[in-house]
DNA sequence: TTTGCGAAAATGTGATCACAAAATGAGATT
DNA sequence: AATCTCATTTTGTGATCACATTTTCGCAAA
């Protein structure tokens, strides 16, 4: 199994080696373009990188500590596999997570930020419309992400960025097999709660927009995916 | 300011100079050991932990990734500072994920299980009746690290400790300020709702020891706690 | 005493190298 | 044809070095 290639990515002037290396592959597995049970290696990606190992190491040893990469017992480094369980495990936690993240914002957007958040809603549609699932899944993660980050003393967002990456490998597999992915309803629904103020309605939007998401998936659907990708 | 001094740490045969490292330096911060605000070098550490610069760096960019040190701008590495506002973040996630871990444990905890965690229960008691905060503490988070593993497909302990490595050091300066720091009755009322198969009472003992353990200071407490560390 | 300046020291970064362990693959044996 | 053996290659690990930037500190000027 070869190391894959890597989506592009700009580096910005001033950004250091370990930090492009981190990024790029970052945003490669959270749009699910590592598959399940792919091993990486440090000279691979060096050489992809046109770097060393030494930054790239680094990359991969934080990857691995925000559980989006998974060290072996033989210290080799791969794309975590995912069962039923687990998939269903961090779908919860996913809920869990922002259900709590969009109550804890609720106080704080302004209308002014509702309405961006409305914006990038409509832009998710003209993505799924235009059939670009990558482009759609970036601009859905834009509009959560939105929402979570106008709460200015929020610790949460990393820690949903971890199970968003946890998912990316599963979210690639579904985005080859299925057509459509998501069902945005629940965002205007989410978005009119916001203007309410809401919480509870907040909070429930989002947990229906998660489960209804890619959490819709039951466990025969994600068990046949994940033979697939076998 | 300097390295602080590192709190003794067995290191196991076969572990890699850079685990060996993170574990290490993980531990301390977890207890307490660093105070906000201390600036660590990857020179200075490895001196101290008697390496070269490579594994130490890769240890300190985990610790970041996690939360548990921050990067400033200048790239130095230092322990995060706590706000007041930060710190309630911090409880509030605190319960919202263990609540979450709690529930989802309980199906799989034997009576076994919970006979251990008892146990573990009182062995709390014991360290602080002989005063030594470090061990109440240690043993207080193997009672909730025990009951949220019991789940074997969980993920959301790493989240967890997450979270506890960015309270660690205002807890540090709390056992230094405060004779009594934690009130454990709500482990009994846990304990006799994991017994009963509650999980609505599990999770309202695991909020409330949450709320009157580290949670119980209000802001004033914690703003004056944090301007004796200042 | 305070402020400004410049040399020295400290620090983060990344490439390279040597070493050990693991994986690979070719050829011989059953 | 399947399996075992051993040499070769690949891979992870960690120490070291050079470079650029930042910080520190002593000393002179205001």
């Amino acid at each position: 199994m070869k190391t894959p290639t890597l989506p592009l990515f700009d580096r910005p002037e001033g950004m250091t080696t370990h930090d492009y290396a981190f990024a790029r592959l970052r945003q490669a597995i959270m749009v699910g373009s590592f598959r399940p049970g792919t091993s990486v290696t440090i000279r691979g990606l060096a050489e992809a990188l046109e770097s060393s190992p030494t930054p790239v190491r680094e990359a991969l040893r934080q990857l691995t500590s925000i559980g989006a990469l998974q060290v072996l017992e033989n210290r080799r480094i791969v794309v975590p596999r995912i069962t039923p369980a687990r998939f269903e495990e961090l779908i919860s936690l996913r809920i869990a997570l922002e259900s709590h993240a969009a109550r804890r914002a609720v106080a704080h957007l302004t209308e002014r930020q509702i309405e961006r958040i409305s914006a990038i809603d409509d832009s998710i549609e003209d993505e799924i419309r235009r059939g670009d699932q990558a482009a759609a899944l970036i601009a859905n993660q834009a509009f959560h992400r939105t929402i979570y980050t106008a709460n200015p003393d929020q610790i949460v967002m990393p820690l949903i960025e971890s199970v968003w990456l946890q998912l990316g490998p599963i979210l690639g597999i579904a985005m080859e097999h299925v057509s459509e992915l998501y069902v945005v309803d629940r965002h205007r629904e989410a978005i009119e709660a916001l203007r309410r103020r809401d919480e509870d309605a907040v909070a429930a939007a989002i947990a229906a927009d998660i489960r209804e998401g890619i959490g819709g998936f039951d466990q025969q659907a994600i068990a046949r995916l994940l033979k697939l990708a076998a």
